[in-house]
RNA sequence: GCCGCUUUAGCUCAGCUGGUAGAGCACCUCAUUCGUAAUGAGGGGGUCACAGGUUCGAGUCCUGUAAGCGGCACCA
C-alpha cells in the first residue's frame, strides 16, 4: 500500500501500482478526464504511470503554471512526428522545452524552408486532433539501442549509448510514433493543444559542439491557451520595438558601416550618452579607491608573446605589420598593460590593494557571426581595472566590487538577470585544492554582499573561475555586463611583485573586473532597458526651448542659455513649425523635457514645462525652472553627495545615503 | 566560422507568373506665425548590395561574393 498526502492536508492509502488517474477516478470521474499530470513530492510524474511511492500528491490540469513546461516539451514531440510523417528519413536527435517554447533538432540533408514551417505547424495540428494516447514504455538499454539503430536513427542510439549500461530507457510511444525520452508527458497528444506557433528555422551543432555535424533546429513557442499565444507574440512585437538598432537609428545615437565590421561611429548624441556615463563611472571608481591610467592602444608582438597572448589569443588579434618590418598588435585586453605599470619601481605592500583602472579600448577579431549591434563588436571600450592584491584581500576585494556593481547598475536602471559563479572548465590548469579554495573565496564574497550566484559549471577561465553579472536585451538574450575574474597566472608569467613586510618578493594576485563589462554593450542594453526613453540626468539632450512664434524666438534664446548656464543640455527649437509638429518631434525623440514659450510667457517671464509621457504643464518662472530642472539632472551619485550636505548631523547624513 | 533567410531612395516598405522603378516619412524651395503628438503646395533624389551568367529583354531567373538578420559555436 502506498499513503498519499493531498493538498488539503487529508490522506488516503491505495493499492500499489495505482496510477495517478485512478486516484483521481477514485475522488470523482471528471477529475480523471481533466487532470494531465501528477506531482509526487514534487516531481512531475505521467497521469498513468504506476505511482513509485507514497508522498505529497497533487493532480495538475492543464492550466496549472507547472504544467506549462510539459506542454511544451509535447509540443516538441508532436513537431518531431509531424517532421517525420511530412518528411520520411529524417532523423530526430533532441527537442527539450525552454523558455516560452520549445525547439527540437533535425538531422535531414535538405534544409528546411519557411513555407515547410507551415506545413509543419498544419500537420501538428492533425496530431492534436488525432488524440493519440501517449504512453509510457521501459526498454532494456540495448534493445532500445537496437532498436534505433535499425530504423536508422543513429543520433537517438548514440544518445542510448551513453547511458551506464544497467539501465533501463524509457520510451514514449504516441500513436504509431516514438522517442526516447525521460517524459513526463501529457496522456494525449490532444492535451497539448493548439495555442502554438513556430517562429524560427536554425542551424545548431550535434550535442552543442561546432567539430560535430550541424543539424537543423526548429524553435517553437507554444502556450496553455490562445490568449496566452496572443499575449506572447504582442510582447515581442513590442519588445522588438525596443532593438538598439533600431532605437539608435531613430534618436541618431550611433551607426556602423560595412567598411567597419563591428566598429561603431558615434553620432553627438549617442557620444554624449556615453560621456555623460564615462563622467559618471569616473567619479565612482574616484570614490571607490580606484587609480586611473592609460596604456597604449598598439604593442610590439613580442609583448604579447610574453603575456601569453600571441600563442593563445592570436586569431583574435588584429595585427598589423610596418614598412619597416615590425610586427604590432592593437591590444585586445588591457591586462598586460597594467601590470607594467605596477611593475615600474618596487612595489611595497602598502600599497596594496592597487586598484588600476583603465577605460580601455580594445579591438577583438571576433567570428563574424557574433557581431551584434553594440552587444558584440570588434573595437570596444571595457570599463576596465586591475585590482592587485594578496590572497587574504580576494575575499573583501570581490565582495567590494560586487557591492560597487550593484550600485553602480542600479542607478543606471540595469535588472541584473542573475550573478553566475563559473566554476572549473574541463582542460584546466591548477590542481583540485586550488579551484575549491578560488571557487570558494568568490562565492564567500557574493555571498557577503548579499548575492545568490547561479553555479555555471565548467564555464570558468582556464586558470581561474570567475563572477559574471548577466543581464538580458529587450527579447530576452543574455549578455554578460560586468565581471571579475580571478588570476594568478599573469602576475606569474609577467613577473609583477611586491616586497612583503618581512622583506621578501611575493607575487601579488590580480582580479580582474569590469562593472559594465563594455561601454558598447551596456548602452546597447540601456537603450533597450529605457526603450530611449533616458531619465534626465542620462538624456544626451535634457531639455528643448521651443517657440510657438517667432515673436518669442529672442525670450527662447536667453531661456535657453539660463538652463544651460546651470549645466543643462539644452537644445532651442525656433524653426517655423507648429508647436504640435514640435512637441511632437521631440515628444518621438524621447526629449525627456519641453520648455514651450510663447508669446505670453515672455511678457510674464515664464516657461511652460511639457514632461515626456504627459500632456499636463508645468507654468514657472525661469529661474524656478532652472532650480528644478538642474536638480532633477542631478546624476544620483551627485544627488547623494548634496543629500549628505544638507543633512544637519551625521546621524541624518547616514540615513540620507542609506535612502 | 557554421546553418538558414534577407538586401529596391536617408528611413520603412510596394513592385503578380521577366517588358525597362513607386508610396509614405525625411530632405530642399515657397507660402503659412498657427498655444502642447504631423499646415499646405511644389521640387530633387535610386547603375534595384556587388560581380558574372541565362534571355531579344533581368529589380524579378541562375551562380558567386559581401554585408545585414535569426540561431549555433565563440564571447565583454
Amino acid at each position: 500500500m502506498i499513503d498519499l498526502i493531498f493538498p488539503d492536508g487529508s490522506k488516503r492509502s491505495y493499492d500499489d501500482g495505482a496510477s495517478g488517474r485512478a486516484v483521481a477516478h477514485s475522488i470523482a470521474p471528471s477529475l480523471a478526464k481533466r487532470a494531465v499530470l501528477v506531482k509526487l513530492d514534487g516531481e512531475l510524474l505521467d497521469l498513468d504511470r504506476a505511482l513509485p511511492h507514497g508522498g505529497r500528491f497533487e493532480l495538475l490540469m492543464r492550466d496549472a503554471p507547472e504544467a506549462l513546461e510539459t506542454i511544451r516539451h509535447d509540443a516538441s514531440h508532436v513537431m518531431a512526428e509531424a517532421v517525420q510523417e511530412l518528411f520520411p528519413g529524417t532523423q530526430v536527435t533532441i527537442g527539450p522545452s525552454i523558455e516560452d517554447g520549445f525547439y527540437y533538432d533535425f538531422a535531414r540533408d535538405e534544409p528546411f524552408s519557411l513555407d515547410d514551417l507551415a506545413k509543419i505547424e498544419q500537420r501538428m495540428k492533425e496530431i492534436v486532433d488525432r488524440d493519440e494516447p501517449i504512453t509510457r514504455e521501459v526498454w532494456g538499454r540495448d534493445e532500445a539501442i537496437a532498436h534505433f539503430k535499425s530504423i536508422g536513427e543513429v543520433y537517438k542510439a548514440e544518445i542510448i549509448e551513453g547511458i551506464p549500461a544497467d539501465q533501463d530507457v524509457s520510451v514514449y510511444r504516441q500513436g504509431a510514433w516514438k522517442d526516447l525520452c525521460r517524459g513526463p508527458h501529457l496522456p494525449s497528444t490532444k492535451a497539448v493543444g493548439k495555442a502554438f506557433k513556430l517562429t524560427k528555422l536554425a542551424g545548431a551543432y550535434w550535442r552543442g559542439d561546432h567539430r560535430n555535424a550541424q543539424l537543423q533546429r526548429i524553435y517553437g513557442t507554444a502556450w496553455a491557451s490562445e490568449a496566452d499565444l496572443e499575449a506572447y507574440l504582442h510582447r515581442i512585437e513590442e519588445a522588438e520595438k525596443r532593438d538598439h538598432r533600431k532605437i539608435g537609428r531613430a534618436l541618431d545615437l550611433f551607426h556602423m558601416q560595412e567598411e567597419g565590421r563591428g566598429m561603431v561611429f558615434w553620432h553627438p548624441k549617442g557620444w554624449q550618452l556615453w560621456r555623460t556615463l564615462e563622467a559618471y563611472m569616473r567619479r565612482r571608481l574616484d570614490a571607490a579607491g580606484y587609480v586611473e591610467v592609460k596604456t597604449p592602444q598598439v604593442l610590439d608582438r613580442s609583448f604579447w608573446e610574453a603575456s601569453g597572448h600571441w600563442e593563445k589569443y592570436r586569431p583574435n588579434m588584429f595585427v598589423c605589420e610596418t614598412v619597416e618590418g615590425e610586427e604590432l598588435s592593437l591590444k585586445p585586453m588591457n591586462c598586460p598593460g597594467h601590470v607594467q605599470i605596477f611593475k615600474v619601481g618596487l612595489r611595497s605592500y602598502k600599497e596594496l590593494p592597487m586598484r588600476m583602472a583603465e577605460f580601455g579600448a580594445c579591438h577583438r577579431y571576433e567570428p563574424s557571426g557574433a557581431l551584434h549591434g553594440l552587444m558584440r563588436v570588434r573595437g570596444f571600450t571595457q570599463d576596465d581595472a586591475h585590482i592587485f592584491c594578496r590572497e587574504d584581500q580576494i575575499v573583501s576585494e570581490t565582495e567590494k566590487f560586487v557591492r560597487l556593481t550593484r550600485l553602480i547598475h542600479g542607478d543606471l536602471g540595469m535588472q541584473t538577470s542573475y550573478v553566475a559563479l563559473a566554476t572549473r572548465p574541463e582542460i584546466r590548469a591548477g590542481s583540485d585544492e586550488f579551484w575549491d579554495k578560488a571557487e570558494g573565496m568568490l562565492a564567500e564574497a557574493a555571498k557577503a554582499a548579499g548575492v545568490d550566484v547561479v553555479i555555471m559549471e565548467g564555464d570558468g577561465a582556464f586558470y581561474a573561475p570567475k563572477l559574471d553579472f548577466v543581464v538580458k536585451d529587450a527579447i530576452g538574450r543574455e549578455w554578460t555586463c560586468g565581471t571579475l575574474q580571478l588570476d594568478y597566472v599573469l602576475p606569474e608569467r609577467l613577473d609583477a611583485e611586491y616586497v612583503a613586510e618581512d622583506g621578501t618578493r611575493q607575487r601579488p594576485v590580480m582580479l580582474h573586473r569590469a562593472v559594465l563589462g563594455s561601454f558598447e554593450r551596456f548602452i546597447g542594453i540601456m537603450i533597450e532597458n529605457f526603450a530611449g526613453a533616458f531619465p534626465m540626468w542620462l538624456a544626451p539632450v535634457q531639455v528643448v526651448v521651443a517657440t510657438i512664434t517667432s515673436d518669442a524666438d529672442d525670450y527662447a534664446r536667453q531661456v535657453a542659455d539660463t538652463l544651460r548656464a546651470r549645466g543643462l543640455r539644452v537644445e532651442l527649437d525656433v524653426r517655423n513649425e507648429k508647436i504640435n509638429y514640435k512637441v511632437r518631434e521631440h515628444s518621438l525623440a524621447k526629449t525627456p523635457v519641453i520648455a514651450v514659450v510663447g508669446r505670453r510667457e515672455a511678457e510674464e517671464g515664464k516657461v511652460a514645462l511639457r514632461r515626456l509621457g504627459s500632456d499636463g504643464q508645468q507654468i514657472l518662472g525661469v529661474e524656478e525652472a532652472a532650480n528644478l530642472l538642474a536638480m532633477q539632472a542631478d546624476p544620483p551619485d551627485v544627488a547623494e553627495g548634496s543629500a549628505q550636505r544638507t543633512a544637519s548631523t551625521p546621524h541624518e547624513a547616514a540615513g540620507a545615503m542609506e535612502a
